[in-house]
DNA sequence: CGATTCCGTTACATTCTTGTCACATCTTCA
DNA sequence: TGAAGATGTGACAAGAATGTAACGGAATCG
């Protein structure tokens, strides 16, 4: 059998948040509470709920702000917030604001409601996994046993040797990666690259590639990775997707 | 087939160290070994076992020591330990200060027992992942055999000696291990640092590196710790984190 | 308060990157 | 095969980025 959903309350009222935890408790939920955003912060350092039940109206910082937070910060945002709003008409302001909350529910609702609620929240969250939401820039590439370390700028062998790129060579790494396999002329890499015209005798592309072909160990004369297409350009093979 | 387990053994003395690595390696077991703490820190740069033998009794620092630097490391924190104990009368000590070991065993043990008890902790942690467990507050941190102790506000480099650092320094390196092995602009290292914007020719962020740089004894022409990723900023490697 | 330490700023030396050029090689094709 | 054109690459230099000593205001300490 697995795990039971873990559910936090954020709720400053003592009572709803003792009436609320033991109706969940009894439907076989693990629940937890903090009073105010403090000590919601504080908790989750050791505890990483599903989902919180966040009221609108808090002591100290707002709600709508924690709710904010929670789905900035990476290590909190795959957690389902379902917002509670002591009154009708404050659903309005909510909704038009935006925030990261999966579901509203105004007070007073029936037990069963929030359940309910609280299930189809869940169920949403695990069908959609978190990738889909933020579409994330590429970290790292790996292509013929090598990997390439955007940030931290360099290369890493297949066997494992660490190689530094300056910023051109990974720039111009990254424009071959991005069309593998694919014979790309000097104008359409000098335009990718740096989104310039490229000069009448612009050699300056020849040069780079000599460089990045150095620091991949290609020999030109028989290069396995960065292949020169006669009288075209220059080709990245990865050796998949032919 | 899956790739065998990998063992370190950290033990000084030299006979038994071949005695349990034959034993482990004709029992399909992958094994190193270091002599002592530096030598460990040294191996573990560029190879992670699964799990580490590790005597009680070392030249220089002490077994314990070395297991709660250990189990404080993000980067080794998985990694299970049994520790070894040369009298059964040090156990309780060793029980009593809750370092984080997964076993122990008192010498002399045999290599069946040794082999049943390896055997069992890795089941055992493959199947409750460290991850799922509550993240410590981290009061101390371990990189390439340097702690940095936040409270004290001081450096031990891996052959023991203490470096105090200033306030700024601390908060630099803290920062540097919240990120490690990415590259840091200026702009965000000026932000996680000081919570304020870096103004146009801000360069105070280098000559803060540079300081720091001075304490960790750390040749800028040639950088282990911090690295220089030129055009962009700075990086901290800690070797572990493939 | 005076002494000391810390740390941002500045200035200058040094290092690194990259486009350009010259010349060696290579490919193509008449 | 030889000439013309294309590519490979070492050398160079300008400009940009970094390292750091020195200075002085601010913070800390006794």
């Amino acid at each position: 059998m697995s795990d039971p959903d873990r559910i936090l309350i954020v709720e400053d009222d003592r009572e709803t948040r003792t009436l609320i935890r033991e109706y969940l408790e009894e439907n076989s939920l693990e629940v937890r509470e903090s009073a105010d955003g403090r000590q919601m912060w504080e908790l989750l350092k050791g505890w990483k709920p599903d989902l919180i039940l966040m009221d609108l109206m808090l002591p100290g910082e707002d709600g709508l702000m924690l709710c904010k937070r929670l789905s900035v910060d990476e290590n909190t945002q795959d957690i389902a917030i379902i917002m509670l709003t002591a009154r009708g008409d404050e659903m309005d302001r909510i909704l038009g604001l935006e925030m990261g909350a999966d579901d509203y529910l105004s007070k007073p609702f029936s037990s069963r409601e929030l359940l309910a609620r609280i299930r189809s929240v869940l169920r949403r969250a695990r069908t959609t996994p978190r990738a889909a939401l933020p579409p994330k820039e590429r970290e790292s590439y790996h292509f013929s046993g090598w990997t390439l370390r955007l940030s931290a700028r360099h290369l890493i062998s297949p066997d494992g040797v660490i190689v530094d790129l300056t910023k051109g060579e990974m720039i111009l790494l990254q424009v071959f990666l991005q069309h593998p396999n694919e014979a790309l002329d000097r104008d359409r890499l000098t335009e990718l690259c740096h989104s310039r015209e490229a000069t009448v005798f612009d050699r300056s592309i020849d040069v780079q590639v000599g460089r990045l072909r150095k620091r991949l160990r290609d020999d030109p004369k028989n290069p396995t990775l960065i292949k020169t297409v006669w009288g075209k350009g220059y080709m990245l093979t990865t050796g998949i997707d032919p």
